[in-house]
DNA sequence: CCTCAATGTTTACGGGCGTAAAGCGAACAT
DNA sequence: ATGTTCGCTTTACGCCCGTAAACATTGAGG
């Protein structure tokens, strides 16, 4: 339980001084060693390799990134955790950041816009090579976002607000992602209602004005419902269930289709049909149907299981770090903004 | 999209150097404000208030911590991403860290021993006040567990090795949880059958050992099914659908309760169900009942609505942060070891 | 044997800031 | 007026390491 030197240990060794003599190499020998260990002859590299199997040694990552260009470190901004969305998210980035050999300092804004801002600040003063935000949306602090935008590398994730038009982007295409499953369930079946999720990104409109633009081009009339939260405090799932539960109560859609906005607006749905004895799937011509989007990692599993349109989250993550990456190399040379926009995938499952 | 200065914006300022001259101040008295705003006259306090607003500077957070005692920050290492459970721990501890005005800096292992060890000397490096680490499990490289314990203030959180029995642990009370819902389940209906996870963490043995122990307390036979994976690669919801799907193929326990050792592994066990044409619930006498552990956030919206435990991992999470705090705070007035396992909470539902 | 690289060592500086010590000015009481 | 206190400035050093320059050493090739 103490955190003195243990004497089975390895003796400890807390700077890279100590450890020249210890070992009995220079430091600056010891220090292009720890940059590249080619960079010092063979029989060097050997010794010094030994010779740090004897003590535990672990250089201050703070002093060593002091002097140089580069932390090799690139921040990332999540709006909140509790979402499997944004976890697969993460994992895609930090995986692809593992590949390309940088860390990764992630924070998380909880829902917070204060803390969002506060973040900001923190990747800024950890002076990261760059960063990759996904923003709350509207309560994002867009002047914060500006700045870090201005001072390093920046590109945007998942969620493009409109007052940062000009910035690089990498999500998902809702025109074609949401077009297509809206057209499917036209195909097979009843044009769908769209249940909307509470507005809180870009992603919510986006949908929603994917939607009505496809059923325009199919010549039928849209159809929303559940833009206005039922409790603003609650998670989507509750929100789904909250507005369906009306609904069926009154015996409305009882046998239409409904295109959720995402999954688990969706899975809240799915409950609400199963407490009205109603039993939703695309095998049935002309009864309740309920379809998702985002391929939320339980939609497998959901009774009956969810059909939706997949996004490749982690593609996601692994292009905005190649671009982050790209822009960091590139230092100023600039080039025009990128915007890259992933299609989905429908998964045709047992609701719709 | 460049990234030298806007002329719109503030001047930047890079040094606290620069700052000083900018503002009018020297450049200890920034220090010393920076450390605590009261440590100057008020007068001066608001000066460099005013002027701050004026400028863009933000601190460089390497060159502050380096030479303090203390970086303010804390280490947190968590298995995966990719699970509800963890996102919420996580939660809690941010929450908790934020009040106690430390940063979390976190790392995700990702199922793979090796990145957990780097992680682990990431944060030595970083040299975090202390660690938060909720281990991989069997896999996990206990050796370097057991320098971060060695090195600094160090609680193990949600899991505990049987290899670091003295170690400071927060988590949940197996016995107690599992043994509550054991007792519930005998108490209303058939003594349950215990479905396995993989074991892929100790708290896989303990919930079997608490069942098993609860079960031989009331004079029952425990029966355990699932320990070993069908996949070993597949995840919680698949493994509990592809063990119940084969039991129900062959007609077994289909008129049973079934404790499963989590609620994913339980969502899974759900699906088989449905799939096999039975309906799970606690109001039928007799048939089939199905309950979980843990009270993942989709279980209220599962079909049926799945009964389990729910663990306070928020509560986890902050005492965890507390225990961490005090023993930094204590340097080395090292107390004996603190174990706090939390107690669950019965989350009846429609399942069982 | 000498020459020339290649690789090490020594020495020195600097990064941005914490922090201590000494000195200086202004505000008070005496 | 003098002394005292407070709060600031000035000056200086150090944290740990990156990095450059000058010099010393080694081994290979002629």
């Amino acid at each position: 339980m103490d955190h003195s030197d243990r004497p089975q240990g390895k003796p400890r060794i807390d700077t890279m001084e100590e450890l020249s003599v210890a070992i009995g190499v220079s430091r600056p020998t010891l220090s292009r060693y720890f940059q590249d260990p080619t960079s010092v002859r063979s029989t060097t590299s050997e010794k010094i390799r030994r010779g740090l199997e004897q003590v535990e040694y672990v250089p201050n990552f703070f002093a060593t990134r002091m002097n140089r260009k580069t932390t090799g470190m690139i921040g990332v901004i999540i709006p909140y955790l509790n979402d499997l969305f944004f976890t697969r998210l993460l994992e895609g980035i930090e995986m692809a950041a593992m590949q390309a050999g940088v860390t990764v300092i992630t924070q998380c804004s909880h829902s917070d816009p204060l803390i969002e801002a506060r973040a900001a600040e923190t990747l800024m003063s950890m002076s990261v090579d760059g960063a990759l935000v996904a923003p709350l949306g509207n309560q994002t602090d867009f002047e914060v976002q500006e700045r870090l935008n201005a001072r390093l590398p920046f590109v945007m994730v998942d969620s493009r607000p409109r007052t940062m038009p000009s910035v690089d982007f990498v999500g998902s295409d809702h025109v074609q992602s949401t077009g297509m499953i809206t057209e499917y369930l036209c195909r097979v079946g009843d044009p769908p209602i769209f249940l909307a999720m509470p507005r809180v990104n870009f992603n919510a409109f986006e949908r929603e004005k994917a939607y009505i633009a496809k059923m325009e081009e199919l010549g039928h009339e849209p159809q929303i419902i559940g833009t206005e939260a039922v409790d603003p405090a609650s998670h989507f799932e509750a929100h789904g269930l909250a507005v369906m539960d009306r609904c069926f109560s009154r015996n409305q859609f009882t046998e239409r289709s409904i295109l959720c906005a995402n999954d688990r607006v969706a899975i809240g749905a799915l409950h609400a049909a199963a407490k009205h004895g109603l039993d939703p799937g695309r095998a049935r011509r002309g009864g309740l149907r309920i379809a998702g989007h985002d391929d939320y990692p339980l939609c497998p599993f959901t009774t009956p299981a969810l059909t939706t349109v997949a996004q490749d989250v982690e593609a996601i993550g692994r292009a905005a770090v190649a671009r982050l990456v790209e822009k960091i190399r590139a230092e100023n040379t600039s080039q025009d903004q990128v915007v890259q926009l992933l299609d989905g995938v429908l998964k045709l499952r047992e609701s719709a």
